[in-house]
DNA sequence: TTTCTGACA
DNA sequence: TGTCAGTA
């Protein structure tokens, strides 16, 4: 199915479009790009191009500020998944690799992990008020 | 018209 | 994040 990927892959969107798809603002679109949580690539004009697999990514995005995770907190997950996924591909070639749902249980650990109130640290990457 | 970057609130 | 400026 590397055909499917593929066409995923495409980058065929205009910001305008994305902005529509996933109700997000030029602002905050471009914004997760800087915190490269995006990567939609170039026209000729310097204009974005987004790819079906950036429009899902943003939506993701939009479900964890939702949740009210932070942009370091989303930033930690998306470094877990680059290192965990390419991880356990290698590990066994046959066996499916992680699941979405098991990413999401283990993101859901790792998010539970790093909300506990820390008075000392600045660091903080969830605001624990947000459980009130 | 749409999008881009940078900057300020 | 919203918004404004000056471009391409």
């Amino acid at each position: 199915m590397r055909e499917k990927e593929l066409r995923r892959s495409m980058a065929v969107f205009t910001i305008g479009t994305v902005m529509k798809l996933t109700d997000l603002t030029a602002r905050q679109i471009r914004y997760y790009e800087e915190q490269d949580l995006i990567h939609p690539e170039r026209n000729e004009g310097n204009r974005r191009m987004f790819s079906l697999n950036d429009v899902d990514a943003l939506l993701e995005i939009k479900d964890y500020i939702a949740e009210g995770i932070n942009m370091a907190g989303i930033k930690r997950i998306y470094e877990f998944k680059k290192v965990e996924k390419p991880l356990t591909n290698n590990k066994q070639k046959n066996n499916p690799a992680l699941t979405d749902d098991d990413v999401r249980r283990i993101l859901h650990s790792e998010f539970l992990s790093i909300s506990g109130y820390n008075p000392g640290n600045k660091s903080n990457l969830i605001d624990p008020n947000r459980f009130f």
